[in-house]
DNA sequence: AGGCAATACTG
DNA sequence: CAGTAT
DNA sequence: GCCT
């Protein structure tokens, strides 16, 4: 159960890649799935210029509550992530999935010009731009950054400085930890605690299995979290696993913040629907402390940030061992 | 015209 | 129940 | 906004 043996577990892409093909030297296939569980995930993206694009618009219509069109430009950016190289013509959006009028009109402007008119005003605009700071904070969604907009705040700094308004436990985690959650967390620092996870793990339960998932699992230099998996050979003992390795955390004093979800999983209910039961197992979503003096590389951190330490967040997942197993097998076979 | 993932927790 | 998170 |  060293760190870096185990297979690759994703929470969301238990369904098998269709790696689209390539047409020589030509546009891609006409071989993107509209299902964005069925399209190829990968660790680079040759069309940031356009899901950059996407996303400004999808977080612009999110703001302004128009979740059917913010839904449309996500998906439109899942798309073009998907692609195994970069648009270079319009043409070659024509077989792909979600890209209708609007999504064409913007790549067009982009090819052409280099930037699209309409992300360009979403992008000056103050609206947006508070909006954005402030649900950057963990725990600040569309709803309350709109509220504390609407009554004339617009830093965090104003927020913080407003007496009148009640943060909720959330929230408090996100402003306390602000600067650290919202850096990139690296290959390094994910390693070093997967380490600290596991070593915990192990001395409850020597008979564990672990994995790093996510992100890092897929190769990625950098995330925003630290996603693991782990179990007991033990069938019915994982979420008291789970539960233990929280209070072990809370002893070791790096429990910063936590949020536990116990297991909602019943076999009798959803037995067809296996490959989802993924939600229903006990979890949990956490701020850790990382100390650099555990991060190989050294933490990425500011040079003047002399703490020694940072937050991360992790999220936890504790599933039975048989689907535990199921999951490691289906992973391998579809990617290697 | 109607749907867009689904669901658990907090306050 | 509304709001946020994964 | 895009799809059915």
């Amino acid at each position: 159960m060293r760190e870096s043996r185990p297979v690759a577990v994703e929470t969301r892409h238990l369904i098998q890649d269709t790696l689209p093909a390539i047409s020589e030297g030509g546009a891609p296939a006409a071989e993107v799935s509209q299902y964005a569980c069925q399209r190829r995930t990968t660790t680079d993206n040759y069309n940031v210029v356009f899901t950059d694009a996407f996303e400004v618009l999808a977080e612009c219509y999110e703001f302004n509550q128009m979740d059917g069109r913010c839904l449309a430009f996500r998906r439109a950016a899942s798309v073009l992530k998907s692609l195994p190289r970069g648009l270079s013509s319009l043409e070659e959006t024509h077989s792909l999935p979600c890209l209708g009028g609007h999504a064409k009109a913007i790549i067009g402007e982009i090819l052409q010009h280099g930037r699209a008119f309409d992300v360009e005003k979403v992008l000056s605009d103050e609206r947006y731009q508070t909006l954005k700071i402030f649900t950057s904070v963990f725990g600040v969604g569309p709803k309350t950054a709109e509220k504390w907009y609407r009554s004339g705040l617009r830093s965090l700094d104003h927020i913080l400085a407003d007496q009148s308004i009640q943060l909720n436990h959330m929230q408090q985690n996100g402003f306390l930890h602000y600067g650290d959650i919202s850096r990139a967390v690296s290959k390094a620092e994910a390693r070093a605690l997967t380490k600290v996870i596991g070593e915990t793990v192990q001395a409850i339960t020597p008979d564990a299995l672990l994995a790093l998932t996510g992100g890092f699992r897929r190769g990625k230099e950098f995330g925003h979290d630290v996603d693991i998996i782990f179990t007991t050979l033990e069938l019915g003992m994982e979420e008291n696993l789970l539960l233990a390795v929280i209070k072990s955390l809370e002893k070791q004093g790096i429990l910063l913040y936590c949020d536990y979800q116990a297991s909602t999983f019943d076999l009798t209910k959803v037995p067809a629907h296996s490959f989802e039961a993924m939600d229903h197992f006990a979890k949990c979503f956490l701020i850790l402390r990382l100390e650099a003096s555990q991060v190989e590389e050294g933490l990425n951190s500011p040079v003047e940030d002399i703490r020694g330490w940072r937050a991360v967040r992790v999220d936890l997942v504790s599933p039975p061992v048989d689907r535990y197993a199921f999951a490691l097998l289906g992973w391998t076979g579809s990617r290697v």
